[in-house]
Parts: structure tokens; sequence; C-alpha cells
DNA sequence: TCTTTTCGTTGACATTTAACAAGAAGCGTC
DNA sequence: GACGCTTCTTGTTAAATGTCAACGAAAAGA
């Protein structure tokens, strides 16, 4: 729970009430979810966004030939879910789950839209969330479309050395956009640079 | 201006009410924009965020090599601004720039704020707005990361057809991060399928 | 109108990456 | 501790894509 009061402080440059926080927890529900369990499942309605107090998630499609394609890694003080789903009640294309045992705070919809409304601080730190996102989102993206495998992979190092501890590499190979082979190679090719 | 109005009314699903807009209106200046003159420059901090009346502009990086990186397109209704550069002040890694005659218009920093805090409709606006651009960029993101160049192009046909008519096709090539040669023969063998 | 620049295509070749297959090392489970 | 599963590596071959160069058509500018 602290974890998230620490989180909303941070986000919105502010210390929040008591009475604020206690609101806000109040829309909020305690999941565990074990290694392997998912939180959300393709085809489903994403019911939940959820803040990962402890452990990892990955957020992922399933193409037709099996090949899985993570497009998110969550870890503590992040957040996940399918966004589009979760406003558009649609049907969901990704699949989420959990690569280790790990301790979520869950939020539906009517929730979330409650605190909006009423908790100005909590509207303010969804704000500078989505910012942060589509900032984050966008880099991303214009790394895949102008940087090489290997300038990615490098980027990934600096930006996220934990994942490289973290992840299997395959896993962090579906990440970038390359087979567990290429980033294999390309691994021994920045090893010997 | 009407543009602008329809565009708030349309995303907040509300009537706006004039006293509103006029607010509203009061913190944007209009600009026009001949083909080919800048928005930003690279290197620059990013003060305007823009809203396209009329026209297009494209966002892009430049490579060592002189290669241009297209991210973003940005066509009647649509906003563009480096959001980075323009929320932290620091300098921009992009270049946007008119692809035909354009009418913008442009709010600050400060403008915004003002507008945040005062105009809750706007409020509103600007959460849809990050919503939907945080959403587009994961799916391009996803797209490019799981998606063969053929098929990105496909999909960029049935998403903007509009852009397949209105921009040279090695911009296109650059939107989807593959060189204008191998969009040529992509091209070719869609047209063959 | 004439000239210049931009644009799209095509060919030849190089490079990158994927796909498939095999094997070894590590890990968890029973 | 034995077994099975996952993970990572390595080799080989094929496919996708990039690079360089040339050409002609179209568009823009003078």
């Amino acid at each position: 729970m602290q974890a998230l009061r620490s989180y909303i402080d941070q986000y919105t440059s502010t210390t929040i009430s008591d009475a604020d926080f206690a609101q806000i927890l109040a829309a909020f529900v305690v999941k565990k979810l074990r290694k392997r369990q998912y939180l959300l499942q393709e085809g489903e309605v994403c019911k939940y966004y959820a803040f990962v107090e402890k452990g990892a998630l990955r957020q992922y499609t399933v193409d037709d030939k099996g090949t899985e394609h993570i497009v998110h890694f969550a870890v503590e003080n992040w957040w996940t879910g399918d966004r589009e789903s979760f406003i558009m009640l649609t049907p969901s294309r990704y699949n989420i789950d959990a690569l280790e045992d790990s301790q979520l705070l869950l939020i539906t919809q009517a929730g979330l839209q409650h605190l909006l409304s009423q908790v100005p601080s909590f509207s303010l730190m969804v704000r500078e969330l989505d910012q942060r996102n589509y900032i984050a989102t966008q880099k991303r993206l214009h790394s895949s479309i102008s940087h090489t495998a290997q300038e990615r992979y490098e980027e990934l190092m600096r930006i996220h050395p934990d994942f490289l501890q973290r992840f299997p590499q395959h896993m962090l190979a579906s990440y970038l956009g390359i087979s567990p082979e290429t980033l294999s190679r390309l691994r021994q090719k920045v090893f010997r640079e």
C-alpha cells in the first residue's frame, strides 16, 4: 500500500492527505498472482488496471505461428493492463501474465472514474502517468523504426539494466522484436566490441 | 477555430459553453506555416503544442547518415509537438515541418496549464487525447515489433488510406521504418496478390 | 517554356535477420 | 538424485531488407 502512496506523492510532487489516500485505497483491491498465472487473457475484456506492488508481469500477443511478442514489462511501481480494452470494453488482443509471484492493486473502470472525479491529486497522477507512458512508448517506437537491433539492445542495457538480470533472454528478444538466436549472436558481438 | 471547438465537443462527448470556449481560444495563437517551414528544429526546446486546423506536418529525426526517420504525421484535427521537450523543457531530438501550407493553433506550456486548471472540459479533452495517443502509439509499436514490413504497409493502407494519397512514398517508407526501395518492391508484391 | 529537383522504379549485390536443427547447461520437481 | 523442461548457444541455409547506382517521369521553380 505504501508503494502506491509514495508513487502518487512522487508523480504529483505533493504530499497526499490521509483522507485522500484512504479514498484512493478504497477503490483498489489487492490481488496476488503466482508465477505463470494470468491477469488478462486474449479475447477477454480487461476489467482491471493494475499497479504492481511486488513482482513482474509481461504483456504480449501470440501470433498464428505461436510466437509470443512482448510489448511491455511491468515491475514494481509500474502499471499494467490493456488500456484500449479497459476503456472501450472491447476484447483484448493481449495476454498479461506473471513472470514471478506478484502482488497487485487492481482498480475497475468505475473505480477509476470515481477517483478521477473526486480526488484531484489522483487525477493529476493519472495525467502524469499517461504522459510518461506516451513519451516512453513514442521513444521505443522511434527506436524500433530508426535503430538497428544491436543499437536497440544497447539502449535496453542502458535504460533497463535490471531487465537483463531479471528476465530470460528470449523474452528480451521478443521485447526487442528479434529472434532469440539473433539476440544471442548480437550479445557476443557487443561483448567483443 | 470551429475545428477546435468541434474537436473538443467530440472528444468530451459534451457541448462546450461559449464562455469556456472563449477562454480556451484566448490561450491559443494562430500560426500559418508554408510548406517546408519548421515548427520545431532539432536542438530547440518545443515551446508550442499545435492543433492542426489545415494542412499537414511531419515529426522526424535525422541520423548521422542524413537519413530521416518520421515518427508521426499530423493532419487536420490532429495535434503535433514534441511532448517530452514541451513538458521537460529539454532540447528536442525532433524536427517538425510542414508538408503543405498549413494553419495551426499554438499553445504554450503556461497556457496549457492555465486551461487544465481552469476549464474542466479542456482537461477532459486532454486526457482523452493522451489516452488515444498512447493507445495508437502502442499499437504501432506492437505492429513494428511483431509484423513484417508488408503487413505493416497493408495495415497502413487500411488505417490511413488518406496518407497514401497525400504523402510521397519515400516518407511513408520512413514512417514504416523501411527503405524507399523496399516499399516500392513491396507495393508490387501487394498489388500482384 | 525550359531547367532543375524530386520522386519512384529497377537491377545487382551485400548485409542482416529469421528459420530450422542440434546439443549442452542450468533449473525445478518429484 | 533422476528426469524433464527451459534456456542459451552454435551451425547451416533461406528470406528479407538495405545499399548503391542508374534511369525516366513528374513536379516545382525560374
